[in-house]
DNA sequence: CATGAATGAGTCTTCATTCAT
DNA sequence: GATGAATGAAGACTCATTCAT
């Protein structure tokens, strides 16, 4: 019998040209979207962008908005890895210091790209249909909720939905508010970091502070 | 010394007229954003739905961006007033009820036309530059500042600069959400204005609660 | 009194200029049909034949397909207006008479415009369901059934609806053939009338052959 | 004399898979044409609809055109067979019966595929100048004139191609007509037949009835 | 020979804006 | 000032066809 043939699931060189392609397009959408805005990036220039055909970006994308899309949940995917790994690191810590590392990570998470970041939230038409977007936002909520469960006795609030949501909605807005007005406030991040931190854990944990004073 | 000379700021008839055909294209234009969408809603279906010229349209709007932006600064300044009429109300009420009230102010203000609002916060690309609008949201912030300040020796927080922003910022954000996601919840509104003054009253006077079990 | 300003209904000018356009585009749809043909006529070529705007197009045609029938109604009109003045003109004729004079409308109306009509015939996709066109249609049926039924004792055919539809098919398909096939056959002309002439009379009388034999 | 090579066209192999292939695009062709129409048919959905890449189609065919002309040309070799059976079942009956079966067998001609004859008829654009279907059309002529020739004493007409060729269309445009229109008159069937056949006859021995009468 | 990713010229269509009336 | 017909740049999208693999 001949030696084995090493046949370990190799992607065709097709597909491969195929991904090629369909990542060329996302980051030529990214620096299309950066540069010149939502409004005025057309397909024709973003495929020019990428070095491509326009022909080629709709046979992967039906239209713009799917190539945007896309391209809001690859970077949403990366945020999300970032909340993942931070709730991770903190499973076992005490609520304070998980909350203000969450937030913390959740402030890198907006720097990823910050420029880009700015154009999906102050152009891209929201897309909230879109069933991968969705999901995305419903997973932050269901790894948050989780973590908050196993420390469910040290949270004084009875409604871990509501206070996920609170939670969820809180950190997104101030973190994104921070950002986009002190883009460069280095020294203002700590004090930031603490604000936001102490309220939310007066918010989870408000009778810790009074036990501890009687 | 002269006859006074009637100089009581009266409209022409002219006047009152042009008044009347930007009431109405303000009035179009919203019904139009509604119905359609900001990217179909065109000029000149905005100026037909007003029962106006499109040469009319432009004799009182530079171009489209200047009539949505018109018709937001619409918006925001009735949202504005009401905020404005609650705070004066709760101006020399305890911080937790003013709190409390202010919430329910945000989201009366969040429900004067949700769907306009839904319009505005997911598809009219962000005019942040534009002039009268960012003076909007400096007075919103100038107003609760001014309350904060009055009520300065009840607030533990020191830097009332960032607790007003952290203020507005959550806020609007949380209220925003819950219009959104919940666009009928009747029953859930007091249970939802419970949480956020609690956050917020948390905050700012984390003292309280301590020293009463004390 | 002033003496009395005529204010007979006349086209305002802006209405005029509609018409000029409307008229423009579709002698402009006419010529750029016959010169490249339906598939390769596009809006944009037709509107600078027409020495108008694109934009100018689409606001009185919805899209290509439109503009077409547009230009097949009026040449369908133009050709039911000799049809119409042809059985006027034989409207008490005996019946071969008529039934030739028709036939040599026929041949007219086909020679009116031969190109555009071959275009129509062999290019342009049918689209019975323009209601205009298939009311020209059922004018036409409608007109000879008319006339028939004025010399319903003279036809030996009792269902004037059968033979009003193969007359009025006949005559067209013959006349199409002889006009495509022919494009230059002028002697033939009489010999086609007179075989076309004696296929019908012999289909609608043919006891007038047998009597006159006896 | 050299050994006879058998020469005896067999077809090879890869004869028989091209054969395959070819038929499968045209099976594909037809029901693509019928499904979204000829506009709608690209080349791409053929292919897939096929099973086959589009490379391999344009193998076959040079061009979209070809591609649908050798569909028509298939279509009109099996309906020129049903003219031919048709015509050798009657080339010994009188004509009145030779001319009513050939109806009948134009009729069922035309129902072989009426959708398809009927996207043939309104959406494909005429390709008169192709080789293979003028051919077609002319082997009909050929077949029905040669009829005709062998009944020659009994027709009046002389001129045997104008007969032939007011036969020929004449009965494609009644039959076709009465296809579209009538999609499922069962019961109209035979007198429509009984008609054509009137008008027919009518025209090629116009004495018989004067005989009889005699 | 088969495959199907890539091509890009060419379509239709929209819409903010202008300007003669 | 009002009107609305006209403009035309620009955009989204299609599809017959090619060619590297």
């Amino acid at each position: 019998m001949a030696r084995a043939i090493p046949t370990i699931p190799r992607k065709s060189a097709s597909q491969e040209r195929s991904r090629a392609t369909v990542e060329a397009l996302l980051d030529a959408t990214a620096r299309v979207l950066t540069r010149v805005g939502y409004d005025r990036a057309s397909t024709n220039r973003i495929a020019v962008t990428a070095g491509v055909s326009v022909g080629s970006l709709y046979q992967y994308f039906p239209n713009k908005e799917a190539l945007v899309a896309a391209l809001v949940a690859r970077h949403n995917r990366e945020i999300l890895q970032l909340v993942r790994d931070a709730l991770e690191e903190v499973a076992s810590l005490d609520l304070p210091t998980a909350v203000r590392a969450m937030v913390a990570a959740a402030l890198d998470a907006h720097l990823v790209d910050p420029t880009l970041h700015r154009i999906f939230a102050e152009q891209v038409p929201r897309m909230g249909q879109l069933a991968e977007i969705e999901a995305l936002e419903r997973e932050t909520f269901q790894l948050v909720r989780t973590y908050l469960e196993k420390r469910r006795r040290e949270i004084s609030t009875k409604d871990l939905d509501a206070a996920t949501s609170i939670l969820v909605t809180t950190v997104e807005a101030l973190t994104h508010q921070f950002v986009i007005n002190k883009p460069d406030a280095h020294g203002d991040r700590d004090r930031f970091i603490d604000e936001v931190t102490r309220l939310l854990v007066g918010y989870l944990m408000p009778r810790r502070t009074a036990k501890r004073v009687k």
